[in-house]
DNA sequence: ATAAGTGCAAAAGTTTTGCAACAAG
DNA sequence: CTTGTTGCAAAACTTTTGCACTTAT
């Protein structure tokens, strides 16, 4: 079982058929997959699996902080698994891929107070827009 | 007439009263509107104006240049004006809101070569995310 | 057994599109 | 005038919801 589901379970989360599938079709490197490539991918091994439920799930992994949801500029939300090691993203403008970047050293320096605005401040996040191989 | 509609006219973008209007709305700093908002204010000075029209003003806005999209996760887009002088953004988690914050000196390096798959890197997005004084 | 999870289908929210009527240059 | 723009209404897409049925524990 991978480290994924034994944390889940230790959290007392019910293990169920579809759950499972989705969690073995989350894991991976740049895996940057959106709610219906998920529930497409789930199927193909679960076939009765619903919309529905791979939408419940997601949310719950991303509610237990253990996949994230990835900001888009309009299109359907994509969902990263790699909660655990801080990373970046490197988007793709043409076809909206996604790859995970690990920039050296640099400290993305914290928001300085008077720039908050009254704000608490929880998470930094830096996508690097451009575009792919492919696309260029 | 302010500047934006000039440079916009200099392009020989036609001039009618529904583009106008959505220009006056998103005239302004710390403006970050979703569609809906725009068409409902646009509504309120010119009632006849279309949601789609304000869909085609804010699209070509964008690809002008002149606007820029914010990311959201999961909401409705939102339309930033502020495209000429760079700046980043801070968004509650609550409500959405954001603010445009400018970060004290720092240089948010460039992503090194070997960390960009061959990508072409255009833009650097950075958004801060957390909660506003009143969601806190 | 029982509380939690699932599937279905309908609805909600956002954005796009086709096309006839209209208006800016 | 001519071509680009608008409005309408319908459709596309993504996500959420209500409720009866099923299942992990």
């Amino acid at each position: 079982m991978s480290d994924l589901l034994q944390r889940l379970r230790g959290r007392g989360w019910r293990l169920t058929s579809q759950r499972r599938v989705v969690a073995e079709v989350l894991d991976g490197d740049h895996v940057h997959l959106t709610a219906d490539e998920v529930h497409l991918r789930a199927a193909a091994r679960l076939p009765e699996i619903s919309r529905a439920t791979v939408y419940n799930t997601l949310g719950e992994l991303v509610a237990l902080g253990e996949v994230l949801e990835v900001s888009t500029v309009g299109r359907a939300k994509r969902y990263d698994p790699n909660a655990r090691r801080p990373h970046q993203h490197l988007v793709c403008s043409g076809c909206g891929t996604v790859r995970d970047v690990h920039p050296a050293g640099d400290a993305l320096g914290d928001l300085p107070e008077t720039e908050r605005f009254g704000f608490t401040v929880g998470s930094v996040e830096i996508t690097y827009r451009g575009l792919c191989p492919a696309c260029a």
